[in-house]
Order: C-alpha cells, then sequence, then structure tokens
DNA sequence: CGCATTTGACCCGCGC
DNA sequence: GCGCGGGTCAAATGCG
C-alpha cells in the first residue's frame, strides 16, 4: 500500500506538469529545474565516460582539435572534483569508486607535466593555471549546481505537498465562510425551511436530504427542495426517519472520540438559535464520500492504515458491514465502512467520513482531501446558488463532458453523502489505456498525453487525465476485461488514481467548487423549478 | 509477545 | 416502554 507513495513522489511527470500548469513561475522554475540537470548530467556522464577514456585520451590524446580541450576540462573537473569536494553523489554521478578518484588525483598531477610537455607548444604556466583556476571555479559551481538541483527537488516536494494542502484548506474556508454570511443574512428563512423541511420528511419519509437542514441555504427552499430530490443510494441507506436525528445521534456518539473534533461533542440540536459554526462543522464531520467500485478485494488500498473494530449485519444486505478506523495517528476521527453491494456482491461500496487530525503522505492525503473536498462539496451544494441535482450532472459533466450522473448526492443517507460510482461505464473510451503492469498493481496508468483537449481546466490545472477525473467522475471500465481475475481491481486502480496524483484532489476541489459554488446561472431557475418539485414531492 | 482481527455485548436513538 | 437497527467497545482469538 505505500508502495504507491514513492512512486507518486517521484513521479516528476504528474508534479511538473501539475505545477506547470498553476503558474508560470513556477512553471519557468521547474524548466530551469530542468535545464540544470541537463547542465548536470551531461558534463558528469562525460567526466564519468571520461576517467576511462582518460588514460587512453592520455596516452593517444591529440590536443589540436578543439574537441579535446573540453575533454580535458572535464577530466579535471572530475579530479577536482572528487579530491576536493568528496561529495559521494558526485562520485556516484560519476559511476567511479573513491579509488578511482585517488588515482585521478594522481594521473591528474602527473598530467599536469604530462600536459605542460604536450601543452606547452602555446605557452605556458601561467595561461594553464588560469585555466586550472577557472576551472576550478567551474567545478565548484557544478556542486553547487548540483545541492542546489538536489534542493530544488525537495523544495518541489515539498511544494506540491503544500500546495495540496492549501488548496484544500481554501475550499473549506471558502466554503465555511459562505455558508456563514448565508446564515447570517437567512437565519429566518432557515428557520422556516427547516420546518419546510421537517415537514417534508414526514410526508416523505426517507426521501429527504438531511443536510438541508443542517445547511440550509440562503435562496429559501429551493435548494432545499432540489436536494431532497437528489437520487438516493438505496442499497447504502435505506433507513428512513428524521435525518436531524440521525445527526446529532452520531454527533453525540462519536464526537467523545475524536479528539480533533473538539470537546464539545455534545453538538446542539439544529435549531436555528445554535452557533453556526457547530452545526456547519457537525455537518462537515458528518459529511461522507461514498465510493462504488468493483473489487474483489475485501477492502480499497487508499494509502492510510486502517483498523478493523467492528463488523455488522446490515439490515437487507446479507453481506456484513465492516467498520474501519484510521491509525495512522492516534485519535485520528476518520472512519471508513465497508460494504459490498446486496445487489452486485462485486461492488465494493466504501463511505469515508471525517478528516485526518494529522499528516497524511501524498496518497493517503490526496485521498483525504478528495474527501474533504467532497464534503466542502456537500455543504457547499447546499448553499444558495447551489442546486444539489444540478450539481451531480453539472460536476460530471463538467470534469467530464463524455459522461453523465457518475457523482451523485445521497439523499436518503442520514448525512449527506457523495456517492462517487465506479462502477458504470458511461464512456468506455475513457479507460482505453492499457491495464497496469503486474510489477505495480498499484499504480494507477495514467495516460498524460493521450487525453482529449476539451477538458475542463480547473485553476489553470487541466483536466487532462481521465484517471484523475475517474476519482471523482468516477466511472470506470465494466468491461469484461475488467472481470478477469488477473486484473487488478478497479477499487485499487481508481484509488491510486487519486491517491498517486496529489493534483487530482485539488483539480477535485476546484471543480467541486467552481460547479457548485459558481452560482451557475440555470441555477436560478432551476431552483424554481425544484422549489415547486420540492413541494410536490 | 505484540498487534490485528473477530465477535458478541452494549449503547444510543428512533419508531411504534 | 419496548423492539429494532446502526454503531462502537472490548474481550477473545489468531497470527507472525
Amino acid at each position: 500500500m505505500d508502495k504507491g507513495w514513492g512512486l507518486t513522489l517521484e513521479s516528476d511527470t504528474a508534479t511538473s506538469n501539475f505545477f506547470s500548469s498553476k503558474t508560470s513561475s513556477t512553471k519557468g522554475s521547474f524548466l530551469r529545474l530542468n535545464q540544470q540537470r541537463d547542465m548536470f548530467q551531461f558534463p558528469i556522464s562525460l567526466a564519468g565516460s571520461r576517467d576511462d577514456s582518460q588514460r587512453t585520451s592520455g596516452s593517444s590524446s591529440s590536443p589540436s582539435d578543439d574537441t579535446r580541450i573540453p575533454v580535458d576540462e572535464v577530466d579535471f573537473f572530475s579530479d577536482k572534483k572528487s579530491r576536493t569536494f568528496d561529495d559521494d553523489r558526485v562520485k556516484k554521478e560519476h559511476g567511479e569508486p573513491a579509488r578511482a578518484s585517488d588515482l585521478d588525483v594522481n594521473t591528474g598531477l602527473l598530467l599536469l607535466t604530462g600536459r605542460s610537455d604536450q601543452s606547452t607548444v602555446d605557452d605556458g604556466v601561467s595561461s594553464d593555471m588560469e585555466d586550472r583556476r577557472a576551472k576550478d571555479e567551474l567545478a565548484q559551481l557544478q556542486v553547487e549546481l548540483k545541492r542546489m538541483n538536489a534542493e530544488n527537488q525537495k523544495l518541489k516536494d515539498m511544494l506540491s505537498y503544500v500546495g495540496n494542502n492549501y488548496t484544500a484548506l481554501q475550499m473549506h474556508l471558502v466554503t465555511l465562510m459562505q455558508q456563514q454570511q448565508n446564515r447570517e443574512t437567512e437565519t429566518i428563512q432557515e428557520q422556516h425551511q427547516i420546518q419546510e423541511v421537517k415537514s417534508e420528511e414526514k410526508k416523505h419519509g426517507e426521501e429527504v436530504m438531511p443536510f438541508k437542514i443542517l445547511d440550509p441555504g440562503p435562496s429559501g427552499g429551493a435548494e432545499a427542495a432540489e436536494m431532497l430530490s437528489i437520487h438516493s443510494s438505496s442499497e447504502e441507506r435505506t433507513r428512513s426517519g428524521t435525518p436531524q436525528n440521525n445527526v446529532e445521534k452520531r454527533i453525540g456518539r462519536e464526537s467523545p472520540e475524536s479528539e480533533s473534533w473538539g470537546p464539545n461533542s455534545k453538538v446542539p440540536k439544529l435549531t436555528s438559535g445554535k452557533p453556526i459554526d457547530q452545526s456547519v462543522e457537525a455537518t462537515m464531520r458528518k459529511a461522507r464520500v461514498s465510493v462504488r467500485a468493483r473489487s474483489q478485494a475485501p477492502m480499497i488500498t487508499d494509502g492510510c492504515q486502517w483498523r478493523k473494530y467492528g463488523q455488522k449485519m446490515a439490515k437487507g444486505n446479507p453481506c456484513p458491514r465492516a467498520y474501519y478506523r484510521c491509525t495512522m495517528a492516534a485519535g485520528c476521527p476518520v472512519r471508513k465502512q465497508v460494504q459490498r453491494c446486496a445487489d452486485d456482491r462485486t461492488i465494493l461500496i466504501t463511505t469515508y467520513e471525517g478528516n485526518h487530525n494529522h499528516p497524511l503522505p501524498a496518497p493517503a492525503m490526496a485521498m483525504a482531501s478528495t474527501t474533504a473536498a467532497a464534503a466542502s462539496m456537500l455543504l457547499s451544494g447546499s448553499m444558495p446558488s447551489a442546486d444539489g441535482i444540478m450539481n451531480q450532472n453539472l460536476l460530471a459533466r463538467a470534469i467530464l463532458p463524455c459522461s453523465s450522473s457518475m457523482a451523485t448526492i445521497s439523499a436518503s443517507a442520514p448525512f449527506p453523502t457523495v456517492t462517487l460510482d465506479l462502477t458504470h461505464s458511461p464512456n468506455p473510451l475513457q479507460f482505453r489505456s492499457p491495464p497496469p503492469p503486474p510489477l505495480q498493481p498499484q499504480q494507477f496508468q495514467v495516460p498524460f498525453y493521450s487525453q482529449p483537449q476539451n477538458l475542463p481546466q480547473i485553476f489553470g490545472q487541466p483536466l487532462y487525465n481521465q484517471s484523475k477525473i475517474s476519482g471523482l467522475q468516477l466511472s470506470h471500465v465494466p468491461h469484461p476485461q475488467f472481470q478477469q481475475p488477473q486484473q487488478p481491481s478497479l477499487a485499487d486502480t481508481v484509488t491510486a488514481a487519486i491517491t498517486n496524483d496529489p493534483g487530482f484532489t485539488a483539480a477535485l476541489a476546484a471543480a467541486i467548487k467552481s460547479i457548485i459554488g459558481g452560482s451557475h446561472p440555470n441555477s436560478s431557475s432551476n431552483t424554481s423549478n425544484n422549489n415547486t418539485s420540492s413541494n410536490t414531492k
């Protein structure tokens, strides 16, 4: 499971693409970085080979050629480097053992005399000394460049990590701010809305969407109506009842355990008088991301460490539901439920809940951020401008125009839930990529350069990677191909898509935000329509 | 021996 | 008030 991490970090293409598309400045830096590498590797490789050829060149050198001069330079540098700096990396790249460098030192000294013999044709020692000094400096510069290169690499990794975190936090912040504003302006309407929703809940039972209550939108009941009409994942949540109560129940039970979620475990009933932050936070906590994927494995690997703490037979499903808890840090509130679909045993439903309170490695963080972004999406989706039904369609279409409605919001769930359905195959062409090599089953095959050009760009980051999209859009090839046992499980593949590419999370968050929070002009009309429908429904 | 998993008991809230 | 169901706990068990 950890295999993918290193791969992710090492994937220069992914990171470089991610950054290059982000800002031009970073792009330039990377280009320069690459240039530096080239500058490095070229002379170094020469030096490495040169040491072998040095002796031959020393014997049969023809100094008259201009091309030979750099050879001597490289030769000299190699001696200098190994002698003065004694850099292991340099030695490595030279591909020479230390002993060889020692020999070079000696030979270098000898070459002085020998070279003077040969090159004394021109001039003397003074020019030669100057050249040496210049070469000395060059050698130092090269070593420094090498160090800088290594530092750049580290910085690049750090930057990707920080950037990913930043995006997730930004999304979260924007969502919270919007919610707060909406709350302030629409408190009264909110109350009415809650009552309306409650009455509708009783009327329609499990069709009711809970998070409208928790996070009502300022535009009144329109969004609530939309949300209420959102599709429900039947096999996952069959129970009815007042979601409000369910939320309270869950919060009351789980919050004591979760340190990160604060001591105020008792989230007050979500009436209008309650602090906004608490209800929002509660909603955020309980927002879930459900991933439906075909997998023969008992559990998909997502980069995190999980510990099973319970198993239950869910009603209406012969397959037991397993409960896992994140064990990467003590007190991490993140949990997930794994259950097979009753209708199709090959479908594995993994429901993530909560946010990690500890640093995560890139793959795990990507997945966690994805779920966090989805949770944010749920919250923002209940916003005035957001349209639940539209969101799901827009989200799907915007991210992957070829398909539709792969990301859905569960209305029947007691908590806002984004269902990422990987079991459909709206567009077989999307996943025409060859199966992953058997050596790297967790490695997601990223068809970076074979993607259509019409994919949307989010935050300046083109979604050229459909596999990334699959993480959210979440459609996958249901083909017979997939059914083959030797094929890596879809869940693993999709998970790898999410986890191996930190940029995906940012793209996902941005996509969600742009779609939902962007308040599409269409939403108004739909809102009105849905408003009526909500009343009827 | 330590850790992870299993599994029955328990808690809690909701509906009747 | 009782039963049901979801979720969690913790002792028992298994495994390396």
